[in-house]
DNA sequence: GCGAGTGTTGCCGGATCGGCAACGAACTCT
DNA sequence: AGAGTTCGTTGCCGATCCGGCAACACTCGC
């Protein structure tokens, strides 16, 4: 939202730090000190005392601070407003998603859908693809965020993410180093795999049959955590999703080397709803908050 | 400021149309519809009926409407606290200032400033530059903008403008079409001029004298108005600043051909206040706006 | 004096904003 | 009914803003 600045200015006004500001917020401590810099700029004033050790509001500042916090809090009552129009007070949403796109995808996206209806509950429950379908056919599920889930009349996709599959390698592993593997190769590798109710499974199995190989996994586990484990102590190599592997290769845990193939069908990672049924107007509000942030991550990931 | 959003919405609440909002900006009306939008994306649901003579709010968009008044209404009461503090309630400065500078410099930066400060009154003078200068030697002015003031160690240039000489033509003139006009030309020429207590007439007249040419006004006159009239009736030729004839040229009714000449002093715009008064807390955050739009003024008309 | 902690600044890539012109929709007036 | 008017919206583009990164300046405590 355009209210930045003032949520800045409250924060560091707390924290007494335009560090421990920025570190809450997750951004550079830069972009918080010039929007306090600006914030001075349009009052024409200091507002915090710069000290050796934080920052200290000024006279001015205390009276700014109040407006911060009238403001915020407004927004945040215009929004309680709406839910309670829209009759998402205190509205539950059950989710159902696949392991890997929980930490990169499911969680980010609700934390920012949660800040605005702090009012709403969720369940948040994994599973294989195939069973998420078969959940949201049950009507255990509102939204589903499913990896190549099968087709079904019933089942609506709002929106879809491309999601590479990659090796993921120990950063010592000889794979570690080369640019792409092709799927040719992964026969004579030592692999762990998801079981077969994966979507991911089931994209892999596709591909190494029309390529005419076997796989002998040294691994099977109903656990993309347990992948991640089995490349990150070095055992091997995992099959696994870009998506899925992101923060281990961001924190240098891991290395994801893509695979290539002819055959390498578009692995998709879909927010689906049962088509036909109507949603409370909380899963109604979250799967089109979803859905818009899948679009944005597709445009940022490619 | 950063609270568009929310200053357009409530402009468009009020007004009942984008367009007459967009008017009362003058801002496009596209603008403004995107900021809608994105308050509506904001908060996940429509904040106005679009109907065909205008929007009207919905139930939602009357409950951002008050968020909206409160926001800004607690933005202005940070304002007048500080201004408070600082002393400038109900603060009066005197401004001077060369009429060339007044439509296109001094009127704009001072409605932002009003707007930040609505109890702040003022004086604006109009004198030619030498006048300026005595009156602020005599505590009469309490901030001048002087076109190339002389120089005298009680005046204090907070910031300046390059401010080019243009010659000033009827858009049928046939000086109009030409690219520039070098001084020896303009001797030959029915020109206007302003009279000797003019900065800019003295700029002129030093560059003729280095020229060795003899000037034959057609029109000698005390008001910048007359000079831009004169031009504007096809009498002949004006000499004037860019930014004195800025208005005129963007509506059609003149065309500025810029001077050309080795001896072409820096024509220059200059924000000054007596060097060791101690000005009013009003004054003296006016002189800062006004200096900081003068920065941000040469910046955007290079 | 030096190191650790702080806030700030220059630089750059990406996102956003505003102006312009063209469009589509709905009403109104022949 | 049809032409014209009055809306709001959308695609495109240039200017501006924002945030990340790295280097810097400053203060305090050892």
């Amino acid at each position: 939202m355009s209210l930045t600045r003032y949520r800045y200015f409250a924060l560091v006004a707390d924290h007494g730090s335009v560090r421990e500001a920025a570190d809450a917020l997750r951004v550079a401590p830069s972009a918080i000190s010039r929007q306090i810099a600006s914030l001075e700029e349009e009052y024409g004033t200091p507002l915090f005392e710069r000290r050796a050790r934080g920052m200290r509001l000024t006279t001015a500042g205390t009276a700014v601070l109040e407006t911060a916090r009238t403001i915020l809090d407004s927004v945040q009552s215009a929004r309680a407003a709406i839910d309670e129009l829209q009759g998402m007070k205190r509205g539950h949403v059950r989710v159902w998603t696949v392991e890997g796109a929980m930490d990169d995808f499911v969680y980010p996206a609700l934390a920012e859908f949660s800040a605005a209806h702090p009012s709403v509950s969720f369940d948040i429950m994994v599973a294989s693809s195939d069973q998420l379908v078969q959940r949201l056919l049950d009507d255990e599920a509102d939204i589903v965020v499913a990896f190549n889930p099968i087709q079904h009349r019933s089942v609506l996709s709002l929106a879809e993410i491309a999601d590479a599959l990659v090796v993921a390698a120990h950063p010592d592993d000889a794979v570690a180093a080369r640019q792409s593997v092709r799927i040719a190769e992964i026969g004579e590798m030592r692999l762990a795999l998801p079981d077969r109710t994966f979507g991911l499974r089931r994209l892999v199995d596709d591909m190494v049959a029309a390529a005419g190989i076997a796989l002998k996994p040294a691994l099977v586990t109903n656990s993309i955590q347990s992948l991640r484990s089995f490349a990150r102590a070095g055992l091997g190599l995992s099959i696994l999703t870009r998506c899925a592997t992101r923060r281990d290769v961001v924190e240098g845990r891991l290395v994801a080397v893509p695979l290539q193939g002819r055959n390498l069908r578009k692995a998709c990672l879909k927010i689906c709803v049962r088509n036909g049924r109507t949603l409370s107007p909380a899963a109604r509000a979250l799967a089109r908050h979803l859905a818009r942030s899948a679009r944005s991550y597709a445009a940022g990931h490619v």
